[in-house]
DNA sequence: GTTCGACTCATACGTTTGTTTGAAGCATAC
DNA sequence: GTATGCTTCAAACAAACGTATGAGTCGAAC
């Protein structure tokens, strides 16, 4: 038995360190958000020597970064898959359909996660978190999503205004985010009755919903009240 | 002249520097969150001496939860107002009537703050922040909202299943705390087209697209997709 | 066997945090 | 005037923060 391969995990062991710290931040910031979060707690959590943050990812605020890309990338690249799906079916596009694109790989990411964790709440955090730098980057990472999207359901609503359609597009990521941040909530009012782990269920009804309202939104009517 | 009345402000003064810090404290919390604010900022920003915090109220928590109470009260207390005002009316409820007597008294705040400022923004990071005190503190103070007004909202849209309509509820407050948190994103994602500092208007389409939403959601259907 | 690079470690640095202390101010009541 | 209660003040407290340092470990290259 020249060299027992082991078979216990550290498989390829490519630096096996940074993936726990990543994993370890993404759960806590998750819980206590970014700023209330410590590297000490992070390290601990990731049985981890404090120093490796700082060795791996430059700063704090470096980590941040890393773990929210590390979840928008693919829930990104998940939506525009769809999209382009929807779009090179040739038919016309309907609007609960690019609503589910735009949604569904939010709530996928529960799956793709494998095996952690609670991530969906993180995203949630990233909106309101105190952060100038959330200000820099969201843009970044969301500017093709919005454009791309937004034309989708102008599309799929038949040339409606497009101020009105931001507005119900704001409204739309509100009730996502919110969703996603805070479910507890929707146990408490519901007084147990709604279950926020339903995320099928949770996801149908967000499609529905939103698309009623963006057709309600864009319908050509008078403005006066 | 034996008592010179110094109409010049602190009129009674009482506890004139108590106020001062809640203040500074909705003003500075608003803008960086509850965490990333420290007590040294507040009171700097109120002019007033450290210690002060520690005197008035007993910790930061305390702060926070006065600062937050000061503005949530006043606003649920209009919400009722308006709703007892329609009930009272004895003609069946109209669903939009509800959702704007829901809605408008956090619009209103703008300008029930008199010169101050942008506590709006306040409420929506409280949503979201670390707080584990947050969940404590919210039931308290919305329980009898959420009962009040899912019942009205319920008979407005003549006896749904209840379990649908706090869904429904769930994501209408998601989009009013999304809005009220994060209006920039607006701006950013319609490119400057729709305008967040449009108070009225933003009232008149949150009333309107949460109206269509509700009703699709609470719409006797197949539940099957 | 030595060298080299990548990585981990214990430890310490300088700040900043929330909170506490004890003296000083300053009205009102006796 | 002296005493009393409430409030403000400068200064200090221990604790926790993000970051930096230098020695030490390990495996592959030569």
């Amino acid at each position: 038995m020249s060299r027992t391969p082991d078979l216990i995990d550290e498989a390829h062991s490519q630096s096996q360190t940074k993936d726990r710290i990543l994993d370890a931040a993404e759960h806590l910031f998750s819980q206590h958000g970014f700023v209330a979060t410590s590297l000490r707690q992070i390290t601990t959590e990731a049985r981890v020597n404090l120093a490796a943050v700082n060795y791996h990812f430059q700063s704090k605020e470096s980590l941040i970064l890393a773990v929210l890309m590390r979840k928008i990338a693919p829930i990104n690249r998940h939506r525009l898959e769809l999209l382009d799906q929807l779009e090179s079916g040739g038919q016309p596009l309907v609007l609960e359909e690019v609503l589910h694109a735009f949604f569904a790989p939010l709530f996928d990411a529960r799956r793709a996660g494998v095996s952690i964790s609670n991530f969906p709440k993180l995203l949630g955090r990233a909106y309101t978190e105190p952060g100038d730098w959330m200000q820099r980057v969201f843009p970044e990472a969301f500017a093709q999503i919005a454009a791309r999207f937004s034309a989708a359901m102008r599309s799929a609503l038949g040339g409606v205004d497009m101020t009105e359609l931001m507005w119900g597009m704001h409204f739309a990521i509100g009730s996502m985010a919110h969703f996603t941040a805070a479910g507890s909530l929707l146990t408490f009012i519901s007084g147990g009755k709604a279950d926020p782990e339903d995320f099928d269920g949770a996801l149908d009804r967000l499609v529905r919903y939103t698309a009623s309202g963006l057709r309600a939104l864009t319908m050509k009517k008078e403005v006066a009240r």
